[in-house]
DNA sequence: GCCAACGTTGGC
DNA sequence: GCCAACGTTGGC
């Protein structure tokens, strides 16, 4: 079982959006880090922080659960997507995807200003300079942690 | 909207 | 394989 962070813009896919649906493919990643953690590293039940970025109250907004094994994500076979990569085949695609499922929504957003007050926290890899990850794994310790803040 | 900190692309 | 130019992310 291991632990994530998942970042969305809440303006394009926000953890009310996840709690209405259910359930979403998590489409549009287009960083080979990012995929390779999805495509090689994730499981079905690793748990999930859902971080809103990009926003007035950046930090974690929710808590999600991988829900399927990685599989070629559909928007870069579609000419009208933004995320349509020309240079990936379905023969051999380049961008994978997990489906994530909602957990719960957090009683009150876990603001990443918050996270950087706590030095047990000051290796996270969210709180490292310049780190633009879309999906990063977080250590157990780390996880029990910041669940312990809400 | 600004801009630092990246990652990617493509000429050579 | 180097690296300058360019594009993107995301906090502020």
């Amino acid at each position: 079982m291991k632990y994530w962070l998942m970042k969305s813009e809440p303006d394009t896919f926000s953890v009310d959006d996840l709690k209405r649906k259910k359930r979403e493919a998590w489409d549009g990643v287009r960083n080979y880090q990012a995929r390779n953690f999805m495509r090689d590293d994730m499981r079905v039940g690793d748990g999930v922080f859902f971080y809103h970025s990009n926003c007035a109250e950046p930090g974690i907004a929710g808590l999600a659960e991988v829900a399927s094994d990685a599989y070629p994500d559909p928007s870069q076979f579609d000419p009208k997507s933004k995320y349509f990569d020309a240079g990936s085949s379905r023969d051999n695609p380049r961008w994978m995807l997990v489906d994530v499922k909602f957990v719960k929504k957090l009683a009150r957003v876990i603001t990443l200003d918050e996270l950087k007050n706590h030095p047990k926290l000051a290796s996270m890899g969210l709180l490292r300079k310049g780190n633009r990850l879309s999906v990063m794994p977080v250590d157990a310790a780390e996880w029990k942690y910041i669940l312990g803040l809400e």
